[in-house]
DNA sequence: AGTAAATATGCTGCAAACGGCATATCCTGT
DNA sequence: ACAGGATATGCCGTTTGCAGCATATTTACT
């Protein structure tokens, strides 16, 4: 019970359903992508990552001098299941489109799928 | 984003989760069934009850001196995706077996079924 | 009308969550 | 070795959520 408790509290912050969907999306996405998509300071990122992190929904690797986070895999079907249904209701929002068009237009975005 | 958010919240918390669990298996289940079941406050579950219910999650109709609450049906395709997800999420645990067991043998128990 | 059961709400204290800021760590290029 | 960019973490002040208790409200029964 305290492993959906959590799992679902993590879902609970907007900052968080924004990361998600934007992982949902790009598949990878490092820190720096998701500081300039969602205008929002690094150091709260990087928290509300650790959060994620800290609950199984998401995994980090490093490339170089970034940190990629990726969506976790081999989750519980119901927790699977959860976390594609919070990215749906957050791509509902138009913060979602704002988030996907800033990163789009991002400046010297990191190079993508250097090491698999 | 916040109606997402907010649903997550309310789905953050063992005993709202222990609640949606009972009343997915029974359809409808009143606060008493629910206090007993839970062995809980009746105050704290009415609270939690009305966070759910403020959530939109649930429904809730009076019969007679019992108040009934359901699941709420007509929320987005996403959100019920999550309601359901958490109910099986929660179902796991050995506190639903419990629950139940507890539900079943609840001595007084208030007639079901008497309005539609 | 009066009592008892069922339910909801208000209040208070405490613990956890969050934001902002400073700072530490790690990596790269020179 | 140094400098700068990328990321993580610690601290602090504020807010939010929850538990526990008391109390109000509604309903049924006599």
């Amino acid at each position: 019970m305290e492993y959906a408790v959590n799992l679902f509290a993590a879902l609970s912050d907007p900052i968080r359903l924004r990361c998600l969907a934007l992982m949902a999306k790009e598949g990878e996405v490092c820190v720096c992508e998701l500081t300039h998509a969602l205008q929002a300071a690094q150091p709260k990122i990087s928290k509300h990552l650790a959060t994620l992190r800290e609950a199984g929904l998401v995994t980090d690797r490093r490339d170089a001098q970034w940190v990629l986070y990726s969506i976790a895999t081999g989750l519980p079907q119901w927790a699977q299941d959860a976390v594609a249904a919070a990215v749906r209701g957050a791509s509902d929002s138009p913060l979602y489109a704002d988030d996907v068009a800033r990163l789009k237009e991002m400046p010297a975005r990191p190079p993508k799928g250097r090491v698999a």
